[in-house]
DNA sequence: ACCTGAACACCGTTCAAGT
DNA sequence: ACCTGAACACCGTTCAAGT
């Protein structure tokens, strides 16, 4: 009889070969997997636990219920999101490239900001990123207070703006033009309003429905930052304060992920 | 036979005779009776028709989907806020007004923020509401954009900060130091961190855990309207722009609520 | 120790049938 | 026209029983 030969690796890109057991990483792997591919409705225990060919009842053994599963998740997903390395001069730019790669976690994985939003992450490396968020923000000049608060402030709006733009189509399974055409919709639906009553509404018709999800988020993020640069006072590291991002020309070569 | 007695008015507060006709107004208004005493959770359509006495199905010929049915909800709360009517020299002021009202409201009903974070008010009260905050926002000098944008980020903020608030003690139902205790289990968390690898949250434990819900509410405003007025250019009508509240002796006479 | 089947106590929504 | 009962297709969580 021959020795037997060695699965190659290649045919296991990351899953598992038929037959492994169940563990946490596992099931948060899969969990991510299934919202990516389906959103939070679909995420059941028994959707789960059938995708792991397993009993729902056994999932129970590795994860506590949804919930904690739910945490599990999202701070495997903090994995991806890069907080820079503080770097002289570029203060105010380097915090909205924090703010963007957050965003673009969020994009990247469906449903996902409904599941942070009523969530403190404190999981491992939601501690991390807090650490490296703080190093950020006081590098930038803000005192104990407003860096404690700055950070939640702004993860917060990054958030909730995510929150907004998926749910703008989550009517069906829709996703591209569909929010214009909710746009143009509104857009008419405010023209019509009485003048007398609404003129304020009637005349602003135009910016509010003509703002995309990406200006929204640097308005915003404009906005905030500008409002911790009033906060800081004349503080020495936030040279580069203020709304404009002169220094803009060093390429962010500090920036590392959260996870490693 | 004598004549039959009619039931004194003061019988009913405003609830309904022993037998009334299902009503959308009845069905939502039970609904924030619920949402009040018990919370979003407890909810369901069949508790709900249990309170009014009828079978849960028969919802259905009133109020679409439950998901309706919380927009309505909504809806009908967005009337407890007050909105001013713009004076000038008060315009920070009057917007800080605006949003502690919107809290207020946030804070008198149990799980509403967690109804409104994903929601967009486009009931008759939310575009009521709208046009008076635009009316404010603009009133400050804020150029078109900005104005239609900053009302977003307010009510975003102040929703996103009552959400946060009313989850730290959502565990069970505890509610009161609760939060005091959750914070001081944090605290000796971080304080226990490896200093070499976490410095700056053992260095700000203590002001990270111990901002409660009106400290961060505040900053939060500060940081927004400081942000709001530094992108408003040198605007002529806010003269009180900024951070600081000098003029806030007038009693803000103008405000109504936004459902008269 | 880990996993399973079966059960418990719920959900939202639909729809034919009644009054 | 409005309401109802019954059914459909799900949920999360627990727990005694198996291996």
């Amino acid at each position: 009889m021959p020795e037997e030969i060695p699965v190659p690796p290649w045919r296991r890109p990351k899953k598992a070969p038929p037959r492994m057991p169940l563990t946490q990483d596992r099931i948060v792997d899969t969990a991510l997997g299934i919202l990516d591919a389906e959103g939070l409705d679909a995420l059941s225990m028994r959707r789960l636990a059938q995708e792991l060919k397993t009993g729902h009842a056994s999932l129970y053994a590795h994860v506590g219920n949804r919930d904690e599963l739910l945490d599990l998740v999202f701070d495997l997903v903090l994995t991806e999101v890069e907080i820079p390395e503080p770097e002289p001069g570029r203060w105010a730019e380097q915090v909205k490239e924090m703010c963007r790669s957050l965003r673009r976690m969020f994009l990247a994985h469906r449903d996902l900001a409904r599941i942070a939003i009523d969530r403190v992450p404190l999981g491992p490396n939601g501690i991390m990123g807090m650490e490296r968020t703080l190093n950020l923000l006081r590098a930038g000049g803000l005192q104990d207070e407003l860096a404690a608060y700055g950070g939640d402030l702004l993860s917060t709006f990054v958030t909730a703006e995510a929150l907004e733009q998926s749910s703008r189509h989550s009517g069906a399974e829709q996703s591209e033009e569909q929010a214009g055409m909710f746009a143009d919709q509104l857009h008419g639906y405010l023209k019509s309003l009485p003048t007398a009553q609404f003129p304020n509404l009637v005349h602003l018709a135009g910016p509010i429905t003509s703002l995309d999800s990406d200006r929204r988020f640097e308005l915003g993020l404009e906005i905030i930052i500008a409002g911790l640069v009033a906060g800081a006072g004349a503080g020495d590291g936030a040279d580069d304060g203020g709304s404009n991002s002169a220094a803009a020309t060093v390429r962010p070569a500090g920036s590392t992920p959260v996870g490693s």
